[in-house]
DNA sequence: CGGAATGAAAC
DNA sequence: GTTTCATTCCG
């Protein structure tokens, strides 16, 4: 039974992330379409970068087996890498942490070397708060059942030992004066801190195979009018893109810029929504910190659970000016209108503009997602705001990864012993009856 | 192609 | 406990 909500506490409408779409380049993460319930794989990929794993439905795709034992056995470990057939490791969470770090810094980087882009990144993760640790980890771990589940047969089989005594030296995954150093500078990218004062964590010389060289210093270059790495004020704090700002211990998303004044028991939220068809609309409110019980309790029906899925149906919310919703199409929760959502909530949701082959599913750590298609970003994060149906809307509650309400439109349901509406097998009445066998589960 | 990070999985 | 390899791309 999937772990769902942690925490007693109310919920609250909450919004601290609303990242831009990202696209991953590498098999794992564009390929990932968690098509545990749907068919159809994209038909292409628009990202430059080629996946070595193309997109593949599954029902075309006879799942893949490992290479043969010998033709592993005799390669290198370089052009078994590149071989056709080498399925690569699913990345851990460091790695989906470091591509995530990478990925918004690269169209504008103050760093273009990847030793320290690593060193960074190992610093910023270090300094993550466990809850947002765990948001890597999970979705480390939905990467991983999806590989899985790509590949039924695949077992890690590194190469044979090449140096059997090597033996690194304790303090060598970087030296500790100069992990410091790289952490403050991390810590400042972390929280946002504009770069437009030039800070950069300039490397040290390339590193030669000598111990020795890793106790080189990281020269940290801070250009006036800051003459150190001191810890800034958080009530002066910048956040400006490409950042990976945390405020204690919220993840505030990159695209929110400007001064932001935080106290404590404040908690970031949007403030009412103008539609914008617009990113660049200037009219566009930016989100504000406001005294957290301010921010409206969220009072949703308990999360249906169905075997392996589960669904949170979001009751149409009391309004004061209450209008019909969106109305079903069978007997499944009331969905409220983008409008109603946007009152209640106090901010736009993020909203889903779900595709013909995506989902939504409970991942096998019990949080909600919605299946990814090429190019388009498949966690938690919106992929438009307009709303054309299908859709689906999720609030964040109380912290970024978990505890996400979705509420979907019926032929979205998915199950394994239902369907989807995709395939010709959804089945609209066992759903409803398996709904009504749980009694957790309200329409 | 090494390297820089962390962590999973295999020895 | 030690090694490889996941990601990424510059030097």
């Amino acid at each position: 039974m999937p772990a769902y909500r942690l925490s007693d506490a109310p919920r609250r409408s909450r919004r601290l992330s609303k990242m831009s779409p990202r696209k991953y380049d590498e098999d794992g993460y564009e390929t990932f379409d968690l098509a545990l319930l749907t068919a159809r794989y994209p038909s292409e990929s628009t990202d430059a970068s080629y996946s070595p794993h193309p997109p593949c439905p599954p029902s075309d795709c006879p799942s893949p087996s490992p290479p043969p034992p010998n033709e592993r056995r005799l390669s290198a470990s370089k052009s078994r890498k590149h071989s056709e057939d080498h399925i690569r490791r699913p990345p851990n969470s460091f790695m989906v942490f470091r591509s995530d770090f990478w990925d918004r810094q690269k169209h504008n980087p103050t760093e273009r070397d990847h030793r320290e882009i690593s060193k960074m990144a190992g610093s910023s993760w270090r300094s993550l708060p466990a809850h947002m640790k765990e948001h890597w980890r999970h979705r480390a771990a939905a990467i991983k059942a999806e590989h899985s589940r790509k590949y039924p047969d695949y077992k890690y089989s590194p190469n044979p030992r090449r140096k059997p005594r090597v033996q690194k030296k304790k303090g060598s995954r970087s030296d500790q004066k100069e992990v410091k150093r790289c952490e403050e500078v991390a810590e400042r990218l972390m929280r946002g801190v504009s770069l437009e004062h030039g800070v950069e964590c300039s490397t040290s010389p390339r590193p030669t195979a000598s111990p020795a060289a890793s106790s080189s210093p990281v020269e940290v270059k801070v250009e006036s009018p800051e003459p150190s790495l001191a810890p800034l004020p958080i009530e002066s704090m910048r956040v400006a893109s490409p950042s990976f700002p945390v405020v204690g211990d919220h993840f505030i998303s990159p695209f929110v810029a400007g001064d932001l004044k935080v106290e404590e028991n404040m908690e970031l939220q949007y403030p009412d929504f103008v539609k914008h068809e617009d990113e660049s609309d200037s009219s566009r409110q930016e989100p504000v910190y406001v005294p957290t019980e301010d921010i409206p309790v969220i009072d949703l029906p308990a999360r249906a659970i169905f075997g392996d899925f589960s669904f949170v149906p979001t009751a149409a919310p009391v309004l004061k000016e209450q209008s019909p919703c969106s109305s079903p199409r069978v007997s499944t929760p009331v969905l409220p209108s983008n409008h109603e959502i946007d009152n209640y909530f106090g901010c736009k949701p993020d909203v889903y503009n779900l595709e013909p082959q995506q989902t939504i599913f409970t991942n096998p750590n019990g949080y909600t997602e919605v299946s990814s298609f090429s190019g388009v970003e498949q966690f938690g994060y919106a992929t438009s705001y307009d709303v054309p149906q299908p859709q689906a809307y999720y609030t964040q509650v109380n912290s970024y990864h978990d505890n996400l309400n979705f509420a979907v439109p019926p032929t979205y349901y998915s199950h394994p012993e239902v369907g989807t509406l995709e395939g010709d097998s959804f089945d609209e009445d066992l759903l409803r009856e398996l709904a009504q066998s749980n009694a957790s589960y309200q329409f």
